[in-house]
DNA sequence: TGGTAAGATTAAACCGGTTTAAATCAAGCC
DNA sequence: GGCTTGATTTAAACCGGTTTAATCTTACCA
């Protein structure tokens, strides 16, 4: 309702008698301002309240002053925990956080393409999303610095930051860690590995465990693997036909503590006890698994955000800085779903 | 890499032999350019690949073309599904979500007093953030559409939309629920009454609670409330606490599923058996509910999201609409987890 | 044929900052 | 006193759009 108009530059200039340029220079310390002309400024700046409009210093400085963060599907637990660890870094920064969520193959073909130039964005961080061949090439040339959380492509190092997990070994240590239990008929539930989002954990995950059967020699049986949409419905569905197989399997590997849940459900239905007639292991180590006890091969999810921040605002402030590619450990959390077979 | 200098307007205008001026409103489907030249500008568009630089246009429009959303812990699932439910809708509208997460009281009063203003979005949702009478005064004053989802201010209304829920019939029917099945020792397990960021539900459940304890003539017992900090952990702990009077209670309602859970652990540590020695309500309806079986009352966490955005955007297409007060229903979920008292 | 109105287009102002180039001023030196 | 130098400060250009005021056409009517 306050139909006083905004105080801009050029009020204050008038009443500092000085000129608009200098009340600039006052306001962002630069030395080119006596001492004396820099306190007389500022006390009018105090004494009219003036804030500088953040609209016409973007365009002024031909910055956006904002990073833009491409996510997709931000409830699942694992994202938002990555989003979280980007927001608590972030908010202290000068920057504002746009988010682009993903939720179709339009989307993300969209977001890809306009989002990572300097009209949009400083800064871009993108959160598990591997890009295709032809994104990677158009992310090459982005003219922003963009960061990829949990998520990598071989075309994009030394160009880009990575910061990201090793899916395969996470799977195979996890498959690993119940062969030692003695289990040999080990099943997986994971996501479609041709999908249109090209989520790759899945398919690694997936990977890391036929690399672990091999190298122990256990054949790769096929009616042990069930891909379906990621969900917890979904993993129940695809666990319920694993286990209703005449030779079903002693040990499952969920491809995250969600489809875990699902997996830990269906057995419930069968009237399978966990870990004694079944064990299921999960990935992530989102709140739920503490609350089901079930075992998992925990990720640092909200560290992944926040490093991903940490690199980007760095390269902001020096745009020279070396790309790097971290790899982010994993570490198995043994609870109560599992057990040595024939326990 | 490409040292191509981004296209303006005005190479635009060159190209098409005509003013900046028409370009613009050639773009900008204005009635003031004759059919002919439209297309002729169109053509050298999309020829030089031209995009209007956002920044410029938001100085020019002396609007943000950004809605500002702010909310607090967002990790939280009730949180983050109302957040969904912006997004959802949002993602689809010309506006850019630009996220202020609230962590500290601190950063909450600084949301509070700078976001609400027309340099910086051009509408603003605040998500579960009950303002004090000081904030919903500088809210009235606020020059842009403000939502609240979630929360209410009584100076607000007629002034801003609400989004709201009813906590404290919600409370009320939930304990009426417990109260039917023969309860007479209800324990309440909930959040700080007085916590620095003015959360409310937790307060109005708690008053609601009350409301039909009285109304069913059973006596409050001081030793049956327990208050702590949000979280499963806490809400353990203060269950625990509960379940070891000598009187314990034979039913808790919990102020959120988060909670909830907690007390379920508590149970399960103290050797009782749910519902049989113990009935536990939750609130909320989140995921993890349907997957312990547990009875809650369900709210529309995404619905209230995705209205919210649908009033903010209807108030920025027509500035004269009424502000409206809209309060959602609830629903109770009946599951496993509440029994008759000596069943 | 002159006058006028409607329609299309342009030139210029504007949004509110930052920054470059030019101007001013005081001090220092021979 | 004149000239140089360095420190401040100002005026003006610039960022890249939109919009108002002014100009130019063309059509139409008396």
């Amino acid at each position: 309702m306050s139909s006083t108009k905004r105080v801009t530059i050029r009020d204050v200039a008038r009443e500092a008698r000085v000129s608009p340029g200098t009340v600039s220079r006052a306001i962002n310390d630069s030395p080119l301002v006596s001492e004396d002309t820099r306190r007389r400024v500022l006390e009018v700046v105090e004494q009219l309240d003036y804030t500088p409009n953040v609209v016409a210093r973007r365009l002024s400085l031909g910055k956006t002053l904002a990073v833009a963060v491409i996510v997709p599907f931000f409830t699942r637990p694992s994202v938002s925990e990555r989003l979280n660890g980007v927001v608590s870094l972030l908010s202290h920064s000068q920057y504002d956080l746009v988010i682009h969520n993903v939720e179709t193959p339009k989307q993300r073909a969209k977001c890809f393409q306009e989002i990572p130039h300097s009209e949009h964005a400083d800064g871009v961080l993108s959160i598990s999303l591997t890009p295709t061949d032809a994104e990677a090439e158009r992310l090459a040339e982005a003219d922003v610095p963009v960061v990829l959380i949990d998520a990598e492509h071989p075309a994009l190092r030394g160009v880009h930051h990575q910061v990201t997990v090793d899916d395969v070994t996470g799977g195979e240590l996890t498959t690993g860690y119940l062969i030692g239990l003695g289990h040999t008929k080990i099943g997986f539930v994971g996501d479609p590995i041709d999908n249109p989002f090209n989520f790759t954990s899945s398919r690694d995950r997936y990977w890391g465990y036929q690399k672990a059967l091999r190298e122990a020699d256990i054949p790769i049986r096929p009616e042990y693997y069930e891909e379906n949409q990621h969900g917890r419905r979904q993993a129940r569905q695809s666990a319920r036909k694993m286990l209703a197989l005449s030779d079903r399997p002693t040990a499952i590997f969920a491809a995250s503590d969600t489809q875990a849940v699902g997996v830990l459900e269906a057995a419930r239905e069968a009237g399978l006890r966990v870990p004694d007639d079944l064990s299921v292991v999960g990935y992530d180590d989102i709140e739920i698994a503490d609350v089901l006890g079930l075992t998992t091969r925990r990720q640092l999810l909200f560290e992944s955000g926040r490093r991903g921040v940490e690199l980007l605002l760095e390269m902001l402030r020096n745009p020279d800085t070396d790309p790097v590619y971290e790899v982010l450990p994993t570490e198995l959390i043994v609870r109560d779903t599992t057990a040595s077979v024939g326990d």
